[in-house]
DNA sequence: AAAATATGAGCAAACGTTTGCACAAAGTAG
DNA sequence: CTACTTTGTGCAAACGTTTGCTCATATTTT
């Protein structure tokens, strides 16, 4: 049988509540039974039983990582374990654990976060998603549990998040083309449902009328599903259109290795026909060939900041002395542009 | 204040054991109170407390996945996401969630999983490591631990595992190269701390002997440091060997991208001048230039395969009537060798 | 020296479930 | 009609902590 605090107790001819005490570093404990305490514990080999702690405490000290719905997709995608990894070091600092759900569709995704927030399993969550309309937002503003998203939220003001400045994003890299003299710069992968792609494209067209560039619609390349990929989206888009883009900013990386396949299979030699530029700077991003230009977009500080606003809300929660009016903060973690070989002449 | 069973049972006017075992759809109880008690759930919007839930039947229904104490570089590789997909996968239709850890050294991971074992937060935990002697592993055998391990363990006949056969990935890889025409076939990325390379490195070997060509150690490229990438593996091993291989098999196709981009710089091409192949089939492989050979290690299904060994170990431990001798399973899942561009003459 | 405060430790009530046991009512067999 | 089984429900003891009170003793203040 398992060894509870009480054999402790009996052990150390103290109470159960002292040795908790003992544990919790309770400031009102005489140095010499703390220490005979502790000695007993090491001795018995004792570890503290999470659950009942939980229960007792009414905090878990577990953070749920909610994952978007097309899971499947942005799973593989090298961005995501970077996230991860800023999320679970925090966390760890702090003396919390991660749990992740892997869920397949919304109705799934909705019965996790109940789970997790009414089931107290979770003491918050980080809603890794940037859908135009998530439902799962709603759930966890009418509940009122602790949450921030990574990836801007339309509800803007009423809720924590963090993420990059996508708008700048587009910017900079349109910027970067025109200053290598493009003008026909094509921009693939928009998608309506995900507000990072319409941010991007937002700071693309505005560093276009900047530099007093029309916006020409047939350049613009939409991704209707998240499966798509950008060899195929390449294809359509020379057998629609008839421009000839000089340049192409993809949304992602991936996408962008997808049309340079197509592209070089088409006789196009990049960058010396056509250049080319992605988001994300995935590893791979350096040893492609031609190396390819990109966006860091610092995914592991992503994580880390979002698990820091979190954990600051949560703590709020429990210390709610004056009842103040309820805050919320947007953080953006900056991105770099990385230029490489696949934008330069 | 949260809605508890008990104010279910009063409502309904019944017994909050009653309540339980409508929720846990006890077969003693009547269907009529059984809908009563169900409707009044739903009208007061209740939903179980899982912490307390777990107290009271010691199971958390969480599994534990514990990543590697160098996680830093395998959490960034595109293998481990599928893998994760697949646990999660499988986990949640048995109504699992699933908590991981990332820690980035030994100790802390001896810490977590101490913490997930003894502390009763995880029900049984993954261990992602194929290290030759891992610590942990001894933790969980020590305290008869549910646990499965993903990736060949050297205490094979104790521990229940599931892996690929990374010999002969190993052989077919080679023999692959030998039909080509090859025979100065280097091996790139052996280390001796990972079973996997070791094991396919053995492969190798065999494959040249079948085939009568000699074992040459010059040839051999070892990486002593997870960190160590293609590039300067290649860098150095131009600079300080004489042998001038005809192929090159990577022992991960990230190693092989970095090899790719030296080889290119110094004026070899691939696959004329050098065939190059290397193992995982991250998404990338399809869309580089060249497509680079591959070998699909289908590790949605190593994770799948893995919780489900898991948690028929997990159930076992519950069940556990007449007296049996343990048993341990290791299970092989099916690895395909996809040949691109990189290997084709 | 009395009063006030600080310190150290224990009691017992939570926390929200599950589950073995008991027991009444209803059904079945002889 | 009696004895036995089945069915449906309730009681109360876990599960292993935390924590608000209480209270004795020790220390400081007036």
């Amino acid at each position: 049988m398992r060894i509870t605090i009480k054999d402790i107790a009996k052990k150390a001819g103290v109470s159960p509540s002292t040795v908790s005490r003992v544990i919790a570093n309770h400031p009102r404990i005489s140095s010499a039974t703390k220490h005979k305490v502790m000695k007993i514990m090491k001795e018995l080999d004792y570890h503290p039983n999470m659950i009942a702690r939980s229960l007792a405490s009414k905090a878990s000290k577990i953070i749920g990582v909610i994952i978007p719905g097309t899971a499947e997709r942005s799973f593989e995608h090298p961005f995501f374990p970077e996230l991860l990894r800023g999320i679970g070091s925090v966390a760890y600092q702090h003396g919390y654990n991660i749990l992740i759900s892997s869920v397949t569709s919304l109705a799934e995704e909705k019965d996790t976060i109940i789970q997790f927030a009414r089931g107290g399993i979770t003491d918050g969550v980080i809603l890794l998603t940037s859908r135009v309309r998530d439902p799962s937002v709603a759930e966890l503003i009418k509940m009122s549990f602790p949450f921030v998203i990574i990836g801007r939220s339309e509800q803007e003001s009423r809720v924590n998040w963090v993420d990059n400045d996508n708008f700048s994003i587009g910017y900079e890299l349109t910027e970067h083309f025109i200053k290598q003299g493009h003008s026909r710069i094509a921009f693939l992968g928009l998608s309506p449902d995900f507000l990072v792609t319409v941010d991007r494209f937002n700071g693309y067209k505005q560093a276009l009328q900047d530099h007093g560039i029309p916006v020409d619609e047939e350049l613009v390349v939409e991704s209707q599903f998240v499966t798509d990929d950008g060899y195929h989206l390449m294809k359509t888009f020379y057998q629609h259109r008839s421009v000839q883009p000089t340049g192409i900013i993809a949304c992602d990386d991936l996408l962008a290795f997808g049309a340079i396949k197509y592209l070089n299979e088409h006789g196009l030699e990049v960058p010396r026909d056509v250049a080319v530029a992605g988001v994300n700077n995935v590893p791979q991003a350096a040893y492609f060939s031609p190396s390819l230009t990109s966006v860091e977009i610092n995914a592991f500080s992503l994580g880390a900041k979002a698990v820091e606003l979190l954990l600051a809300e949560v703590n709020e929660k429990y210390t709610a002395g004056v009842p103040q009016a309820r805050s919320y903060s947007r953080t953006i973690i900056p991105a770099e542009l990385i230029v490489r070989d696949s934008t330069r002449r």
